[in-house]
This record gives structure tokens, C-alpha cells and sequence, in this order.
DNA sequence: ACCTATTACTTGTAAAATGCAAGTTATAAT
DNA sequence: ATTATAACTTGCATTTTACAAGTAATAGGT
């Protein structure tokens, strides 16, 4: 589950500079929070967010994510037009930076969601296990 | 320790969103790794990070984390051309952000700092009370 | 079969952010 | 008095982002 292919030059080797070099924009985390929090899979929804991401820019997302491994695209059964997003384990193993980041910003900012931050507070190691789950039994819905 | 000036306009309420509006970009979160990891107090000492941000890239980003309150700035008592930067408890408390996505990418991508990645995963609680015992003995030695 | 809608994009272009080199100001050291 | 150091700023080229519009491949309805 570790390494990459020889073309990717870092700017250091420090893991927090990788995190950030892959994940350091305004739109990657909020996409991630889309697929892992509201269940999001199809780049129409992406759209739909509140932040208002433009589709240009969605499209380079979804691509930069795939290309790191983050999530993967299926082809929809049902609709030959639609592409299914799906995080994989790589992109499910940010669930606990997503989370500590609402909690910093719900502790020093305004912000509203406050039920999300409630059940974050209240037993983070539950959430956690409570997000995995829900991928876990979707990974089993289709195969793999 | 919450709400703000009547003129911030985030693109939404969600928490996460405001965290990402304040850090999602390639350098603040390493500025602040820097300083709670490092000890780095000076913007010289910024500079010379592995990563190399240009000198306006960084005095802009030193500029943004205080107006958020996520550092503050204060004479250097013993040489009047420094500065130091010192984190606040609203800095402080990115501690275990930071912590996630060190060990997010040490999951997944190829880094070093392996010492570090291992006293995070041996106890993480422990690594964070270490780090907040070093901040608060900081604070003590200047009054404040 | 034909027409319209939907989905996932791409393209063009303006605006903003980033990166690099060089210059500036205030204080300190010699 | 001169030189060095610390923390910046300025100018400009390059890259990234934002917004508006357009396009190709299905799908659904008549």
C-alpha cells in the first residue's frame, strides 16, 4: 500500500509536505467530504455543492485524485452517460483528517453543521468506525 | 474563543469548508509544521526549509495566519531587527490535523522523518500532550 | 426514427495566485 | 563609519483558478 511510480518529485520528503502537495487546495477535501460524508458519486452532485466548484476545475480534481489513487471511477450500470466516483481505502484513510479539521474549525470558527460536529465530539472513534463501515458494505455491494 | 469580524464570507457553513478556506494551500500548514514540530520562530529560519518558499509567498502567509489568530508576532527582546512567531492556542490546537495527515501520507506515500512517523503511531495521545506540555512551558517563560 | 434532455466533460479567456530575482529599511556588529 | 543581517517589498513572468459557453455520448419519450 506504499510507493509510487519514479516521476514524482517532492519538495521534501517530510510526510506533511506530501499530504499537502496532494491534498493543499481549496476543492480536493471538499470533494473527499462529499463522497465519504454525503454520499456524492456522480460529478452532477460535485456540482451541486454549496461551495459552487467550477467544472473545469472538477474535472482536473477528479483526475488528480484518481491519479493519486484516492478514488477510482466505475461505469454506472444502470445509465451508460453517468461515471460512479468511489473512494478507495486510500481516500477512506482521510476520514480522520477530515474529521479533526471540522473539529478545529467548529472549535475556532462560525460555522453551522453543528449536528455532524455533535456526533464528532461526542465518540470520535465511533463516527470513525461508523463511516468505514457504511464503505466497507459498499465495496461489497458490486464485487468489489 | 469563536465567531469573527462581521466580514468574512465563506462560500458555505460547512466546517470543513472553513478550514480549507484558512489552510488549503501549499504553505501554511508547513509553516505551522515549522513552528510545533521544529521550533522554527523566525522567518529566516522559514526560508531555509527543505521546501523553499519565495520571501512574498511567506511574508504574505505569516500575514493571513495572524489576521486568523493562528499566530501572533512578538519583538525579539535581545535583537530589534527580529521577529518571532508563536503559535496560539488556536495554532496549537492544528496539532492533531497535522498528526493525521503525517500519518495519512506515511500510510500511503513514499516519506521520511520515520522517527517522527513512529513516536506519532506508537501513542498518538502522548506525542499530542508533548507537544502541547512544550507549548505551554513557552508561554509561561515570557509572562505570556 | 426523431427530438429533447441529461451527463460528463472541454475550450476560451480574464483574473488571481505563485515563483523568482532584485531592491529596500531598520537594527546590529566590527 | 562601514558592513552585515533580518524582515520584508517590488516588478514581472508563469501558473492556477474562475466564469461562461460549447460539445459528444448516451437516454428517454413520441
Amino acid at each position: 500500500m506504499k510507493g509510487q511510480k519514479p516521476g514524482v518529485k517532492r519538495r521534501s520528503g517530510c510526510p506533511l509536505n506530501a499530504s499537502v502537495e496532494i491534498l493543499g487546495d481549496r476543492w480536493s477535501l471538499l470533494i473527499i467530504r462529499d463522497m465519504m460524508l454525503r454520499g456524492y458519486r456522480s460529478y452532477n452532485q460535485f456540482l451541486q455543492s454549496p461551495e459552487g466548484i467550477a467544472t473545469n476545475i472538477l474535472a482536473d480534481r477528479l483526475r488528480q485524485l484518481e491519479k493519486h489513487g484516492i478514488i477510482r471511477t466505475a461505469p454506472d450500470p444502470s445509465d451508460g452517460r453517468k461515471v460512479r466516483y468511489l473512494l478507495t481505502r486510500k481516500g477512506m484513510d482521510l476520514a480522520p483528517v477530515l474529521t479533526e479539521m471540522v473539529l478545529w474549525a467548529a472549535a475556532h470558527e462560525e460555522t453551522g453543521n453543528q449536528a455532524l460536529v455533535q456526533r464528532m465530539r461526542e465518540d470520535k472513534d465511533r463516527f470513525l468506525a461508523e463511516v468505514r463501515q457504511r464503505w466497507e458494505k459498499e465495496q461489497g455491494e458490486h464485487s468489489r
